[in-house]
DNA sequence: CCGCGGGCCTGAGAGC
DNA sequence: TGCTCTCAGGCCCGCG
């Protein structure tokens, strides 16, 4: 499911309910998803406390007084709901439901300010890992990310130096997470309409043959930051699993250009032309042909 | 090194 | 109703 708005959003909603709270009880249901949770993962957390909750790319950082650094992964359909049990002086503390397990919650977070934190994900394709902070740069899984989409560092220079003398197309480029972190087939689709570039063209064309950024550059670097930035304001998409923490549905689903609207008229202003879908690397692409080129 | 396809899982929806 | 098939916000790995 989670591309970054929505990652960035269940961010926001841990963020309140676990910096400064402490682990005070964790149930590891399950610990087989997408890497086998650690032995030692329960005797790690228990008892420590979040200090900070970071994102970098797809990834949610948190950081922990032992000096651990528990990093997660939604992977297709992960979420996180959060609830409120006990709780002395728990925010939401009003209601006092006690949320029983659900199907698929595989790790639950009891926080120490009545906060019960689920991590639900069907497929098992997310996962969670423990890494000491001063490991962190080593880490395979962050190593390789490129700059942040949102950041300062990625600009029309960066993303025209990154594609130069790429072979494949902008579609396979820009899913690339070494080119840029974050972005996945959502909103892949919904920059390149933006942008009115066609998800087949050859990534190496957004740059010249120095590698400097050509105008297409500049409008792809732009799309991007809009549609992240419009997609965190809804709260990111809710095709099938996505859901905010509190339980409620984001809203950007409803103002895609061109994902999942095959067949549809294009919504730029004057083009008459129609969204077709076609499979890009075993993944479908969505594009207006008339105004993408 | 680069680009592509397979595989990991479960569930929803379409078609018969 | 129930079966089979396809497809789904990701990412690692191995092949050519």
């Amino acid at each position: 499911m989670p591309e970054l708005p929505e990652v960035e959003t269940v961010r926001r909603g841990l963020a309140p309910v676990m910096e400064g709270a402490r682990f005070a009880q964790v149930d590891a249901r399950r610990g087989d998803l997408r890497w086998p949770l650690p032995k030692d993962f329960v005797a790690r957390l228990e008892g420590q406390t979040v200090t900070g909750l970071g994102r970098r790319a797809k990834y949610l950082l948190a950081d922990l007084s032992s000096g651990d650094v528990l990093l997660m992964h939604l992977g297709m359909s992960g979420s996180f709901r959060v609830t409120h049990e006990r709780g002395e002086s728990a925010p939401g503390a009003y209601y006092h439901e006690r949320s029983k397990a659900t199907t698929h919650d595989h790790v639950v977070f009891h926080m120490s300010n009545g906060a019960q934190i689920a991590f639900n994900d069907p497929r098992r394709f997310g996962s969670m890992k423990l890494v000491p902070r001063a490991k962190l740069d080593d880490e395979p899984l962050l190593r390789a990310l490129g700059p942040e989409p949102l950041g300062n560092a990625f600009d029309a220079a960066m993303l025209a130096r990154a594609c130069a003398g790429k072979k494949t197309s902008l579609k396979a480029a820009l899913s690339d997470q070494r080119v840029v972190a974050g972005l996945g087939n959502i909103y892949v689709c919904e920059a390149l309409h933006r942008a009115r570039l066609s998800p087949k063209r050859r990534a190496s064309t957004i740059a010249t043959r120095t590698g400097a950024p050509n105008e297409r550059a500049e409008r792809l670097v732009d799309a991007i930051k809009a549609v992240l930035q419009d997609a965190i304001k809804a709260g990111g998409s809710s095709l099938r699993d996505h859901k905010q923490t509190n339980g409620e549905l984001g809203l950007f689903q409803h103002n895609f250009r061109v994902y999942d609207r095959e067949g549809e008229r294009c919504p730029t202003p004057g083009c008459s032309g129609t969204i077709k879908r076609v499979v890009q690397t075993g993944r479908s692409t969505f594009f207006c042909p008339v105004c993408q080129s």
